[in-house]
DNA sequence: CAGTGAGCGAGCTTCCGCTTGACTT
């Protein structure tokens, strides 16, 4: 008997298809991708260590050649798959039909090497007969297809990573961008931004309570006065606050409402028109993962992640068909289970004829697979499976029943009434009658239709149809009637709102970004970044995510247009469709050939040219002029007004930062704080942020009584006042020795104990108030630095080789790491240091052991490219291995020089110049005065505003600042 | 710009899409 092995994707599905094949077929899943690019430099292959290009895990230089790893997690996996693929008589490759489907198939392909016969098959419902007929009519892999796959997945990583460093560089480290989440990011930040611009205005208006003559009441509005609309909200200019200069509107402040409406009570009016219109209206698309999310949003409440998570519950226990799809498509045998279900459920009535199609494609949709719907030839109603589903998949299951049966109902038909009214106000003393019109508008439904099963966004479908009525009496054109209750209201113009996570998807969605498997996590990223943060359903962007968006919007328009992603798409369309190939895209999209955008020479230039202070300010047009401005920092964003200083603080959204809240924040400058009183002095002990990092103080004078610089452990914003005090003991006496006082200090390195000249550091800062004299002498006792035999510094282990020398595991600065004397490697995650042996110590250590790196200037231009191995290593020098090299940029001239010159040459002041941006103006003006013209610091000084102690400390912080910008840059060393 | 005792192995961060458990809290 022959052996079939089918291999999906999803395990789910497998055990569904099984169902329906007989024997002789094995039916497997590859649980999604199997391979891809190494994601950091843990899973690149030994093999490739050294290429420069192994970090992208792309050979550029080979035509974007990629280097493929099957995922560590993945390895028993596909190993089990690689036997059963062997043993197999046929393999029958039958992931999605879709770009990513189609590579699976091809890694799938590639990686099990199958003895057997291989085919390739596709479908696009789970049915007995779908799974049938596909397996009647195979096919091979599509190669351009995989190349478009391919050539989208190379174009994503050569965009996140080669455009996150930049971000590295300029902004914060750990920061990302990419095809997709540096759009939805923008559209966050342009979002804010509009609301930051926005100027609100009020205005009025008037609702007249109207009655006929036989009492019956309805609501109408007032539209005109003398013949002039009144003004609403979309007469006013959001950017302004002010009417539209177009606008023939008459804007009503609240005294002219009032007065309006008095003179409108009791008031005749006519009726001067009054139409009545049918209309009727279509269910809703079945759903598809978009719709999903926004309706477990609107409806339960759920965020994407919840609501994935039900669904995936959902799909898993075989209730509902695949949940990441973006086909509204329902398989026959949907169909025909809904109509039944109508027909059961509600009546012929409200079956139509002829079954619904839902044809709308979404932008890009690959459509693989079916609309999301219940399962199965015959539906199970929400009531029947009460008991056996969890809370939240529940919900989702009766919402994604509804929605799939209410798609294959009738149509809503009702009519719609329009009304007008005239009259004329009251004339008196004060002003003349004038002549109004007022509208009111109905809505009836006649028959529910669809809205019975299913309204969108409304919990309730029942409620949500009476709030869909608005009843008016019978009308008739001429008839008279009275304006009984004429209401004047006041309404603000509002900002556009906000995005939420479901209408962000949405968007995305809209604009052809993203895919239904990731639609979830991209909120995810943008919120693990530090790009937005949710307050209540609201996705609020950081000040990060402003300075990013700049900085990409600016240096790297092309990448966060909205419609980037909708190119590249036809492109891949061209690929897959044989017209475009994979290698002269990619050519032109990273090195720039043939007029394509060039990303990285791009990058080179952008490198160099952006200026990270000008990116880190902040524009917020309502504090433009002021002088203020927002910057985003090391320790978060902050505003300045020359000198001064103020954080802002988290809960603060950028819209709501107006001249007002910044002249607060200022008022009480860097998060300065009072704690408390000083029970010895009296004195105020005060929380700030300084130079060198967060300390307390005691007095407000200058200089204060005593500072003390915070632990590490310790948090500027919430520290006591008792926790001040404990810090303001130290220096703390530990007794006499030898003669000598010892004292525990929190020094510059961190703690540590002094006993005259010599001195000795403490592991952890809670030790500064608990060591003992015992403790404190046995370790003066052990030699000074780490590293020796002495107990403390622990040589964590030792191994010993015949042929070679010992390697010796250390505890240091960045954690464990393995040295034989010459070359160094720290462990990395994974690699456990209580169980490493001899074996793995030598291998790691031969594998990537390194020499201790000498400081070395940063010529990077010419580096990556040519000079691969012969640059990376330099020479071993033949000094005593003990004494560490001198320090010295490697691009002194030579040894010699190095040996009677240790420290490296100044910087030259038109080395340093050009950078002279990186300062803020007072320093700037410091320095140019003090090198430039050869003033002193204290003549300056006073003409700066500053005292001689402030401002020698600022040239200092500007003269160190000024150089590392200038090594920074790659500026040569020498001359 | 609060002021303090020296000097020791860096190396990694990051993308988008396709899929589930296996982990710990």
């Amino acid at each position: 008997m022959s052996n079939t092995l089918i291999i999906v994707e999803s395990p789910a599905k497998a055990k569904t298809i099984a169902k329906y094949l007989g024997k002789g077929y094995t039916v497997e899943s590859s649980i999604g991708h199997i391979r891809d690019l190494p994601k950091s430099a843990a899973e690149i292959p030994e093999k490739y260590k050294g290429q420069a290009w192994a970090r992208l895990g792309l050979d550029i230089e080979d035509d974007f050649r990629p280097l493929y790893i099957v995922s560590p997690d993945k390895r028993a996996h596909v190993a089990y798959l690689r036997k059963l693929a062997q043993q197999a008589d046929e393999v029958i490759l039958a992931t999605d039909d879709d770009r990513e489907g189609e590579s699976i198939a091809w890694h799938l392909y590639q990686e099990l090497k199958p003895k057997g016969v291989v085919k390739r098959m596709v479908f696009h419902e789970i049915t007995k007969a779908a799974i049938e007929a596909a397996i009647a009519n195979p096919r091979q892999i599509d190669s351009n297809l995989v190349e478009a796959q391919e050539t989208r997945r190379a174009l994503d990583r050569l965009y996140g990573y080669e455009v996150s460093p930049v971000l590295w560089r300029k902004v914060a480290p750990k920061l990302s961008a990419g095809r997709v989440q540096s759009v939805a990011t923008r559209m966050l930040v342009e979002r804010e931004r509009e609301r930051m611009r926005f100027v609100e205005s009020q205005w009025w208006d008037i609702e007249v309570g109207c009655v006929t003559a036989d009492g019956e009441g309805f609501p109408a509005r007032l539209l005109e006065v003398g013949g002039v609309r009144l003004a609403q909200g979309r007469d006013f200019d959001p950017l302004t606050g002010k009417l539209k200069p177009d606008a023939q509107v008459l804007r009503l402040d609240e005294e002219t409402a009032r007065a309006l409406a008095n003179s409108l009570k009791e008031q005749a009016l006519k009726v001067l028109s009054a139409e009545e219109k049918p209309f009727s209206q279509k269910p809703y698309a079945p759903f598809i993962t978009s719709t999903l999310q926004q309706e477990g949003s609107r409806k339960l409440g759920f965020g994407a992640q919840r609501t994935m998570r039900a669904a995936q519950k959902l799909y898993e226990g075989g209730y509902i068909t695949y949940m990441r799809t973006d086909s509204t498509t329902l398989s026959g045998e949907a169909i025909s289970a809904a109509r039944a279900q109508v027909k059961a459920l509600y009546g012929d009535a409200y079956l139509p004829a002829q079954p619904r199609s839902y044809t709308k494609k979404a932008k890009n949709a690959q459509e693989a697979h079916e609309a999301i719907r219940p399962a199965g030839t015959a539906f199970r109603t929400p009531d029947s499976l009460k008991t056996e589903l969890g809370s939240d998949e529940w919900k989702m299951y009766d919402l994604i029943w509804k929605r799939t049966v209410a798609s294959q109902m009738a149509d809503a038909r009702g009519r719609r009434m329009q009304v007008r009214l005239g009259g004329q106000t009251q004339g008196g003393q004060a002003q003349d009658a004038r002549e109004v019109l007022l509208s009111a508008s109905g809505r009836s439904i006649d028959f529910p239709g669809f809205l019975r099963a299913y309204v969108e966004g409304r919990d309730d479908p029942q409620a949500a149809l009476e709030d869909r009525e608005t009843i008016l009496p019978p009308l008739k054109e001429g008839q008279q009637v009275t304006a009984a209750d004429p209401v004047p209201s006041g309404h603000q113009t509002q900002p556009p709102a906000r995005y939420t996570e479901a209408s962000l998807v949405q968007s995305l969605e809209g604009a052809g970004i993203g895919r239904p498997s990731t639609y979830a996590s991209i909120i995810g990223t943008i919120q693990d970044r530090g790009y937005a943060a949710k307050k209540g359903q609201a996705l609020v962007p950081t000040w990060t995510a402003f300075a990013t968006s700049a900085l990409l919007e600016h240096h790297f328009g092309t990448l966060v247009d909205y419609d980037f992603t909708a190119k590249m798409e036809e492109d891949l369309d061209d690929i897959a469709g044989g017209r475009q190939q994979r290698g002269p895209y990619l050519r032109s999209f990273f090195l720039g050939e043939g007029g394509g955008m060039g990303l990285r020479p791009l990058i080179e230039t952008q490198m160099e040219t952006i200026d990270p202070r000008s990116i880190a300010t902040i524009a917020v047009p309502k504090l433009e002029g002021s002088g203020i401005e927002v910057r985003v920092g090391k320790y978060g964003p902050y505003l300045t007004r020359g000198e001064t200083k103020a954080n802002i603080p988290e809960d603060l959204t950028p819209d709501d930062l107006d001249m007002a809240k910044a002249e607060e924040l200022l008022s009480r400058p860097s998060g300065d704080r009072i704690i408390g009183e000083d029970p010895g002095t009296g004195l105020a002990v005060v929380a700030k942020a300084g130079r060198f990092g967060p300390y307390v103080q005691i007095g407000e004078e200058n200089p204060p009584v005593r500072t003390a610089s915070l632990f590490p452990s310790d948090d500027l914003a919430t520290l006591g006042l008792d926790r001040a005090l404990k810090l303001l003991s130290l220096p703390r006496m530990v007794g006499v020795s030898e003669g000598e006082e010892i004292w525990a200090h929190n020094g510059k390195f961190g703690p540590y104990l002094k006993r005259g000249n010599d001195s000795r550091s403490l592991a952890i800062p809670e030790q500064l108030f608990t060591t003992s004299m015992i403790e404190a002498e046995a370790l003066f006792m052990q030699p000074r630095f780490k590293g020796g035999r002495g107990a403390s510094a622990a040589p964590l282990a030792s191994f010993e080789f015949p042929d070679r020398a010992p390697i010796t595991l250390k505890s240091g600065r960045f954690g464990p790491y393995l040295t034989d004397g010459e070359r160094n490697a720290t462990l990395r995650k994974g690699e456990d240091q209580s169980s490493l042996n001899a074996v793995d110590a030598r291998n790691i250590l031969e594998e990537r052991g390194k020499e201790p790196k000498k400081k070395e200037a940063k010529g990077r231009r010419t580096a990556t490219k040519a000079s691969g191995k012969a640059a990376a290593k330099p020479a071993t020098k033949k000094a005593a291995p003990k004494k560490p090299a001198a320090k010295k940029p490697a691009a002194s001239k030579t040894a010699a020089s190095a040996a009677a010159k240790p420290k490296s040459q100044p910087m030259t002041w038109a080395q340093l110049r050009p950078h002279l941006s990186v300062l803020s103006d007072q320093e700037r003006a410091l320095v140019t005065a003090t090198r430039e013209r050869g003033e002193k610091v204290e003549a300056v000084a006073p003409e700066l505003g500053l005292d001689v102690k402030k401002a020698k400390g600022m040239a200092l912080q500007a003269s160190k600042k000024l150089n590392q910008a200038a090594r920074e840059s790659g500026a040569p060393t020498g001359h």
